[in-house]
Parts: structure tokens; sequence; C-alpha cells
DNA sequence: ACCTGAACACCGTTCAAGT
DNA sequence: ACCTGAACACCGTTCAAGT
């Protein structure tokens, strides 16, 4: 309840605080969530006083700010897996199942990297979005790549923000569990979200029509 | 600083408490984020002791609720008011606009309304995503009544999702500053909005092809 | 019924002091 | 350099007491 097990007596004088301090954070924001995340609760999970990760972390924002370039590796990672060995089409489907993967497999850790206000909060460098958005650039890159039949330079560009608030915005209606797959008549989710994008690429690999 | 000055002198002994700790918690909110929020905060900008709000409020989270409630009037109405006197295809632009409208608005009040973490933490009675997805009920509405040529009963379903997300997604990302206008190619955000959103109807009104 | 003041257990942060 | 313990100004919440 209150050690960590994994140390064997000593108190960190090693350099590894930091890195405990971290991996307690993310451990507590996933148990309890982004509520819950308290210094003084860390500290004390970690086995160590309420001022030790002054040592280390300048601010709680700062520690948090670590705590989601950490979430973006794993997004990242998350990504890159569910996209790898596909092409095309197929490619930018496996990102955005990646992104919403990651997204219900960490649903507080999620929400912490990508809101402002706990963020803004919380960033104190001010490169969490850009870090963040590394992700996203995957996804622009692949969009732009990909060849789209029957659009224009300038067409494929809206794509862009169109796939982004879609998948964005898709993981976290699903998350706050205000999309419910069972009301669209799907009883798998990852069944559901496969549908969903489909839908989405299929929609935007139409030609524009000229009117009405 | 402190005081609100619409009071003449008298100590809320009429019952008109609850509605000015409503209000100061939003005018708090707008103009200084959620992360400000603090019911003795909110008290002292009242001109109330600390525990007075529990005369109206169990707790910080039912106060947090009402504010909630009192925002998805405000977001119901811009939808309304923006998709008012148009039809069709146009009338679910004008619901989407609406959305984003307010979302821009009132950046801080929506994240509070849309973001569980915060109001999971907030909703004492549960029913605030029942309530905020009230203004979405408009746009399934319009979306089953709106006839999509081509598409079938099953595939229309999907359009729920597919609309909902897109939307919130887009308003989220142009909150946090993660997608501007500027990047592809719009100076104003009015308009690069009114781009996207008629893209995504543009796209959702092709028939789907049959492979390829 | 509605509000106050003092109290309790928390929190982020600082700072002198220890090793 | 890294950590502790005590301190400060906050916070949510409770509770006896006032009107």
């Amino acid at each position: 309840m209150s050690a960590n097990g994994e140390q064997h007596g000593s108190r960190y004088h090693h350099g590894n605080l930091r890195e405990a301090l971290i991996a307690n954070a993310i451990k507590l924001i996933e148990a309890e969530g982004v509520a819950a995340l308290s210094l003084r609760r860390i500290a004390r999970d970690t086995g160590v006083s309420q001022a030790a990760p002054y040592s280390h972390f300048p601010s709680k924002k700062d520690l948090i700010t670590a705590v989601c370039i950490e979430g973006t590796k794993w997004f990242g990672e998350s990504m890159r897996r569910s996209a790898e060995d596909r092409h095309g089409v197929d490619y930018l489907a496996g990102l955005a199942i990646g992104h919403i993967n990651f997204a219900l497999a960490h649903p507080a850790l999620f929400h912490l990297m990508s809101t402002r206000d706990v963020s803004e909060a919380a960033d104190a460098t001010g490169k969490v979005p850009e870090i963040f958005d590394e992700g996203y650039q995957m996804m622009v890159a692949a969009l732009v790549r990909t060849p789209l039949p029957h659009f224009g330079i300038e067409q494929q560009q809206l794509n862009i923000p169109l796939a982004w608030s879609q998948v964005y915005g898709l993981s976290n209606l699903l998350i706050e569990g205000r999309i419910t797959p069972q009301t669209y008549g799907f009883s798998d989710l990852e069944a559901f979200v496969v549908a969903v994008i489909d839908r989405f690429l299929q929609n935007s690999l139409q030609p524009l029509s000229d009117s009405k």
C-alpha cells in the first residue's frame, strides 16, 4: 500500500528517484484518475518525503509534463505498431486504430496528455503539444502521401484536420462513454472502431461531386 | 476585486445565493480556467463565508454539476440559434457551427462540461452526460431525418458517431490550439470551420463505392 | 432555513538543516 | 547533490453556534 517493493532498502540516493516518481505518478493516474494526482501522494507511494520530488522537478507541473512526455512515447508506439506492415489506406486505418487503442487502454493518461487545462496547468516547458503532435505527424505524412484519387492538393489539405479531429473526437467520446458501440449494433468495440474508421476513409476517398 | 456590486447590502438571505454562486463560478472559470475553481474562492467572490455554499450544495461536485447544467443550456441555444431558418444539409451545418462557436466562446466551460475526469469528479447526480447530450440529440435527429441519397438505414446509422466525433474533436482541437486555420490557408476561423464542415458533409453525402 | 467561525485533514511549495 | 522536517498559505468539508 505504501512501498513499491522493488527497492532494496536504499533510499533513492542513486538517481533513479526521478524515474520512480514518474512511474508511480502514471500508476496513480491509471488507478485513481487525474483528480487523485498529488505530489505528496506520489512521494508517499515512492517512499520518500514530501519535499523530495523538488530535487528533481521544479514544480508539480514539471512532473506532469514528464508524465505526458512518457505517455506520448507509448502513444506513438501504439500507432506505429498498429500500422506497421500496412500500406496505403490500410496504413491510415492502422494509425487511427492504434490511436484509439491507446486512448482506451490508458484513458486517464490520454486525457492528461490531450487536454489543455490540465496541461496548460501542467506544461511548464510549453513543448508537450508539440511532442504530443508527433503521433499526428505520422497521420499527416500518411494522408499527404497516400494518393486519394480525384482530390486536388488544396482539397487533400483539408483531409488533415478532418481525419485528425475525427480520430481524436471518437477516442474521447468512447473514453467518456458517450458513444457506445451497442447503440449502433456492434457488440465488439474493436469491430465498431474499424467500421467507423472504414466509413470515414471510404467517405473521404470519394471524388467530390460538383454540387447537388 | 471581492464584491460583485449587484447586491444592495443584504447578505443573500433571500434564496439567490445559489444562483449567485453558480454565476460567479462560471465567471471564475472563464476568467482563470478550471484549475482556479475553488469553493472558498467562489464564496469569497460572492461575499459569503467559506461554509455558506454548503447550505445550497452538498459538495463542490454538486456546484460544478449545476454549472455544467447551466452550460448545457447555452450550448443547446447556440446550436439552435445557429441552425434556425436552415433546412436539410444546411441545418446540419448550422448545428455543427453552433457547436463549435459555443466551444470557442466558452472554452473552459465547454471543457468542464465535456470531460469526464473533471465531471466524473464533478457529476454527483450522474445526469450531466445525459443532459449534455441533449445538444447532440438535435444532431442525431437531423441526421436521421435528413435524406442522404444512396445510404441504407444501417449505413446512415454510422453517420451519427461519425458526425458527432467530428464536430466534438474539431471543437476541442481548435480550443487547444492544436489545429490552427492558418496552417490550412485560412485567415478566418469561421471560414475554416465552414469549409471543414462542408467538406465533411460533402464526403458523407457521397454514395459508397462498392470496393476499390 | 440560512449563514458564520473555528476546526480537521489535506495540498503545493519553501527553506533551513542534515548526509 | 540529494533528501528530510517543519513551516506557510491554501483547499474541501464538518460542526457547533448564531439569526
